[in-house]
DNA sequence: ATGGCTGGTAGAACCAGA
């Protein structure tokens, strides 16, 4: 029996039109098999499969809206789309998954920001975020195949996964109740984080920089938002974790950075 | 210094992101 990895990247593009160029070189550089993209701002009738193809990505799985959210999977080895679930109820697109082959399951998820206070009374979209990773729960208790799942979940769950956690527990992001929703996500299918798997804790780690920093370097001040949780099956079949923080000074960067799991498979 | 920027879309001293 032969033994390969897969590869797996997924990163928040803040517009896939925008990064044709650092997509591309992210590509020629990480070598996924498969990148799982998030906000990729574009309609399915302009999406720029072209810089993928011509990379040897044939399989592309697009579910895209206009100006906001959209998510991809591109990949080298096929992949059979069968589910894009809209956990929001609102139409949203944030959300695509597909089989691989033998049969394990790949789930693209952009989980929503949830605004700037996190209080379901005085900001509606909290409460959507809450209630978007209630439906996700719901939807993990029932799981019965092997299945990786990633994406922006915009919420970074512990102390060493921000730059202060202090100030940040009012912070959209960090706050307890997510967190402690996010923990039940966790709980309900025993996924394992496979990014604190490989860079356990307490050593920091983000993948999120806010453009609004002269240089993002200086203060460091980060959140680890994106994440690639698995069943255990598969976790146990994970070899390697990296992220990708060179992309974010790259240039016209997302604010976010991709990040990447190897699998034997 | 948690918004200081960025992207899309309209054609706005907009909106949204996190």
């Amino acid at each position: 029996m032969t033994t390969s990895t897969l590869r797996i990247a997924s990163w928040n593009i803040n517009s896939v039109r925008a990064r044709a160029a650092i997509v591309g070189q992210f590509l020629d550089d990480a070598l996924p098999d498969i990148l799982c993209l998030q906000e990729t701002k574009v309609e399915d009738g302009s999406f720029p499969h072209e810089i993928f193809t011509s990379r040897g990505y044939a399989h592309i799985a697009i579910n895209g809206q206009k100006m906001h959210h959209g998510v991809a999977i591109i990949s080298r080895v096929p992949i059979i789309e069968d589910q894009r679930h809209d956990w929001q109820a609102n139409g949203e697109a944030r959300h695509l998954g597909v089989s691989l082959p033998g049969g394990v399951r790949l789930e693209n998820v952009y989980i929503p920001a949830g605004g700037d206070i996190p209080n379901r009374d005085e900001n509606p979209k909290f409460g959507q975020k809450l209630d978007f990773i209630e439906r996700m729960i719901g939807w993990s208790g029932a799981l019965d195949v092997p299945t990786i799942l990633t994406g922006d979940f915009n919420i970074a769950p512990l102390e060493c996964d921000v730059w202060n956690h202090k100030q940040l527990l009012k912070v959209v992001s960090h706050t307890p109740v997510e967190v402690e929703t996010l923990a039940r996500l966790q709980a309900a299918a025993d996924w394992v984080d496979l990014g604190r798997h490989f860079i356990t804790a307490p050593e920091r780690l983000y993948t999120w920089w806010s453009y609004r920093a002269a240089d993002w370097t200086i203060a460091d001040r980060g959140r680890r938002l994106d994440h690639m949780w698995a069943t255990r099956d598969v976790a146990a079949r994970a070899t390697a974790h990296r992220v990708h923080r060179e992309c974010r000074s790259w240039e016209k960067p997302s604010d976010h950075i991709p990040i990447v799991t190897d699998f034997a498979i």
